[in-house]
RNA sequence: GCACCCAUAGCUUAAUGGAUAGAGCAUCUGACUACGGAUCAGAAGGUUGGGGGUUCGACUCCCUCUGGGUGCGCCA
């Protein structure tokens, strides 16, 4: 069955001839859905704005679902569901196992890009908001019913493991017993070392040749250093709840051996040229080129992105790809996809998004390292938030935190307040949700029946019902526009209008049809509350 | 220097070109032996960074200036 809200812009496109672009109310004492076609129509018409909108109320047929609908302010015409219609809707989102979210009709299989660490180092600072909010991305899109691919791009290819191998051998070290913090000491180790002897250098450049060369020795090395950052890194994906698994992981190394033929593709048909020694792209719009091979015959990040979204689109099916990583790196997928569209790997049927975020920041406000200069690493951040709360809140507090204003702002990491259980922070939803649970456990208890909601006679239980029935939309925003703070701003307005009605209108001290269908209405909050903090990768606990 | 992003109440922030810019925190005032008060009601707090423009209507679109962030061929 078709939302409320197109049934009624239907109606209304019948008599206006226009799409209605109804809305929401901004306010409730306009109804519940407004629409300002007369006051678009008007001017074509000439005539006045509220002639316009009395005369299409007056040839409106839509009395099976509202109330008669009011011609206010400037020319709004403002409409109020009937009761029966809006209790109506919420048991049939209580009944739905989707919870109300609309099941897409064309299902896609979307790729989404996210998480990314670099082998041999712990996760940081700056891989928690790409995890958190890749996280969100596959929910959202999977509970719409589309096939979500992981992939997470790690770093396990480069230089750096022709220092990390070469120091390995020269310590006699034993890969199979180290562990990703012991990999990042011995990266460091390593590090300091190359700076300060140039035979270690140079051992390390042919290190690098030979496991390009796929030397045997080398290979099974790189192979045991990758392995162990990946159980690494899964400890921290548990630990976050996060949805990655083993089958996820495709670093950079997959595409190794599609590089030569990518540059020879594009070199062929002249899309790449040789300028100062390397073999480049220009694209359009674009002041920099990509840089497919330096003039050393290296390939860089730009060819290795070009091969991944041929691989996306070609191997993977991919309809619509999804790049979750920092805005620093706007400017590179831009060029990407520029790229790769005038190449023709990247289809117009295929949507690419880069979904850039802002960094976070430390207490003073600036880029968030240790004393030492460097990262702060993710576990620690997660430490410090169970210093305030347990673990699933503390988790669910910085998940909130990072989801719920716009993504392309910074934030400074602030573990007090996203823990805080007052005002708008992931423990206050988690807290709703608990206490719905709490009022249906003693309902069951007491052997009272649960819905279904009939009576809605209370303006708290009509706002509520109203807003339960609009969490689809919020779902279908997210899934379209990638922008998870619509999604909490909805869940946080649903949590306070809940409060509202628990306050103003008792449950189980009602009686007969007004008990159960308040009970209805709680079992529709219980079920919505659930469901979109699962959406964000939060726990939802029947008790706190 | 060029490009992109950001600027809204003391602080953190929301707002598809539409009605009086909406919340949270902090502050103040109420409700109160409570279906978990981790709550609710109310007050106060804004020339939406400045200036132009487009529009019946601008936080939103365009131009410009200021302040901050990020990025600007061979690391990824």
């Amino acid at each position: 069955m078709p939302s409320l809200p197109s049934q009624l812009a239907a109606r209304i496109e019948a008599v206006a001839g226009v799409d209605p672009e109804l809305r929401p109310a901004t306010k409730p004492q306009f109804g519940h859905f407004q629409s300002n076609v007369a006051l678009r129509l008007a001017k074509a018409e000439g005539r006045p704005p509220r002639e316009v909108a009395a005369d299409i109320v007056a040839r409106l047929d839509i009395d099976d679902l509202c109330e008669t609908p009011d011609v206010a302010g400037p020319g709004f015409i403002n409409l109020r569901l009937r009761s029966d219609v809006l209790a109506a809707a919420v048991n049939a989102q209580l009944a739905d196992e989707h919870a109300g979210i609309a099941q897409a009709q064309t299902p896609q299989r979307v790729v989404i890009d996210y998480s990314a660490p670099n082998a041999a180092k712990q996760m940081h600072v700056g891989h928690l908001r790409s995890t958190i909010i890749g996280d969100c991305f596959h929910r959202v899109l999977a509970a719409k019913g589309h096939t979500v691919i992981a992939q997470n791009h790690i770093g396990d290819w480069g230089r750096q493991f022709g220092m990390l191998i070469e120091q390995a051998l020269d310590e006699g070290l034993d890969l199979d017993a180290l562990d990703l913090a012991g990999a990042e000491e011995l990266y460091q180790r390593a590090n300091a070392h190359i700076k300060a002897d140039d035979d270690f250098a140079a051992r390390s450049r042919d290190r690098v040749v030979a496991l390009q060369a796929g030397d045997e020795t080398t290979g099974r090395m790189w192979d045991k250093l990758v392995g162990l950052s990946k159980n690494g890194f899964n400890q921290t994906y548990a630990r976050m709840n996060v949805r990655l698994t083993d089958a996820d992981y495709a670093g950079e190394s997959i595409y190794n051996e599609m590089l030569p033929q990518v540059c020879a593709d594009l070199e062929e048909r002249g899309i790449a040229v040789h300028d100062q020694g390397a073999l480049v792209v220009f694209v359009d719009g674009f002041d920099a080129p990509a840089i497919l091979r330096n003039s050393q015959g290296g390939y860089g990040y730009d060819v290795t992105d070009v091969a991944a979204v041929r691989y996306r689109v070609d191997e993977l099916g991919a309809d619509r790809l999804i790049y979750v990583v920092g805005s620093e790196q706007t400017y590179h997928f831009n060029l990407i996809f520029a790229l790769t569209r005038q190449a023709g790997y990247l289809p117009e049927r295929v949507e690419a998004r880069h979904v850039g975020y802002g960094m976070v920041l430390g207490p003073d406000g600036k880029k968030f390292s240790t004393r030492e200069g460097t990262a702060v690493h993710l576990d620690d951040l997660l430490d410090e938030a169970e210093q305030h709360a347990a673990p699933q809140i503390a988790l669910a507090a910085i998940k909130y935190a990072d989801l719920s204003n716009a993504l392309q702002k910074d934030y400074v990491f602030d573990p007090e307040r996203m823990t805080a259980t007052t005002g708008d922070t992931g423990p206050y939803l988690q807290y709703a949700h608990a206490r719905v649970c709490q009022i249906l456990r003693r309902a069951e208890a007491e052997g009272h029946r649960t819905g279904p909601v009939t009576v809605i006679d209370e303006p708290a239980e009509q706002e509520l019902a109203l807003w339960l029935t609009r969490f689809g939309e919020a779902v279908d925003e997210v899934a379209a526009e990638l922008t998870p703070h619509k999604l909490c701003t909805y869940l946080f307005e649903l949590a306070t209008k809940y409060s509202v009605f628990y306050e103003k209108c008792p449950v189980l001290r009602s009686e007969g049809q007004v008990l159960s269908s308040r009970l209805g209405l709680c079992a529709a909050t219980r079920q919505v509350l659930a469901a979109g903090l699962d959406l964000l990768g939060m726990a939802a606990p029947e008790r706190m």
